[in-house]
DNA sequence: CGTTTTATGTTAGCCTTACTAACTATTAGC
DNA sequence: GCTAATAGTTAGTAAGGCTAACATAAAACG
């Protein structure tokens, strides 16, 4: 278990943590919290969602999300309304105003994290994709077969 | 704002988040939850600490803390007692059965990740080490300038 | 010294996010 | 058409975060 590998993986591990708890400081100062900037962004790149759907997508119960969206469109973030074909569904889309907000915190946390890591050298740069391309086939594995067969 | 490079660092922050969500089911189906492992690592590795020490190093407010450290105190995890030269201060110290606890947390964690890593070739183990190394290198930069001169 | 200031934790009260259980309402199946 | 299943909501609870107000111990200082 303390294999070089293994080491490597905690480090990053923790390294993730601390990256992470810096930024959330930034998203909360932009106004709105980390599920709201998650979902709305679901909203905006992926498209309107019904609750159950978005739910899912963002990992949490009906019920959680029920309020996100009710505080999000309290807000005029979002809009909610039956979908057509079946009235028990919501349609929950990003209104213009959402959109306008997750971008301008959008672009606030890029800058954050374009500040905290502006010394870095190209060969780090190219480090960071190829560790994003490895996250990102572990996750398409892993949402391939969600359970054991 | 759409350089490569700025994209390559958004989707590594993106990256990140997915990892960490993950990694929450694990810890927190092993007992005890993030902040709880967090601040025991902390007493753990670094070693025994006053309140305030320990609510800095987990970027949280003291009430928060106090709260926390009363938790874990109730399930044994920790022990808290006056500091001898402050009465002021109280100390407090991962207990044996804490530490236990942190460590097998710490096992069943680094196994989910080194599972969900399985397939990483030696390239990419290098590419998370230089990633490592560059986050480390900002944390402590930005850790030594808390505020502007 | 004694008084005032500062430092350290705690308590109380609030918010957000998460859950489960129980409910309503709509759709689908038989 | 009655019953099943499905989609969301409501209610109640817990964890973790915050600020404001407080108690107490130590330090500073006249």
């Amino acid at each position: 278990m303390s294999t070089p590998r293994a080491t490597v993986i905690e480090r990053f591990h923790h390294a993730a943590i601390r990256m992470l708890r810096s930024m959330r400081a930034v998203d909360e100062a932009g106004g709105f919290s980390g599920p709201r900037a998650s979902a709305l962004s679901v909203l905006v790149f992926v498209g309107p969602q019904s609750l159950g759907d978005l739910a899912a997508i963002e990992g949490v119960k009906p019920p959680t999300m029920s309020r996100l969206v009710k505080a999000m469109q309290a807000e005029g973030l979002v809009d909610a309304r039956p979908q057509d074909h079946d009235q028990r569904q919501i349609r929950i889309a990003a209104s213009e105003r959402g959109k306008r907000a997750l971008m301008k915190a959008r672009e606030r946390r890029l800058e954050a994290l374009q500040d905290m890591l502006r010394d870095a050298s190209p060969a780090e740069i190219q480090a960071m994709e190829k560790v994003v391309a490895l996250l990102t086939r572990s996750f398409e594995r892993r949402s391939q077969k969600p359970e054991a067969p």
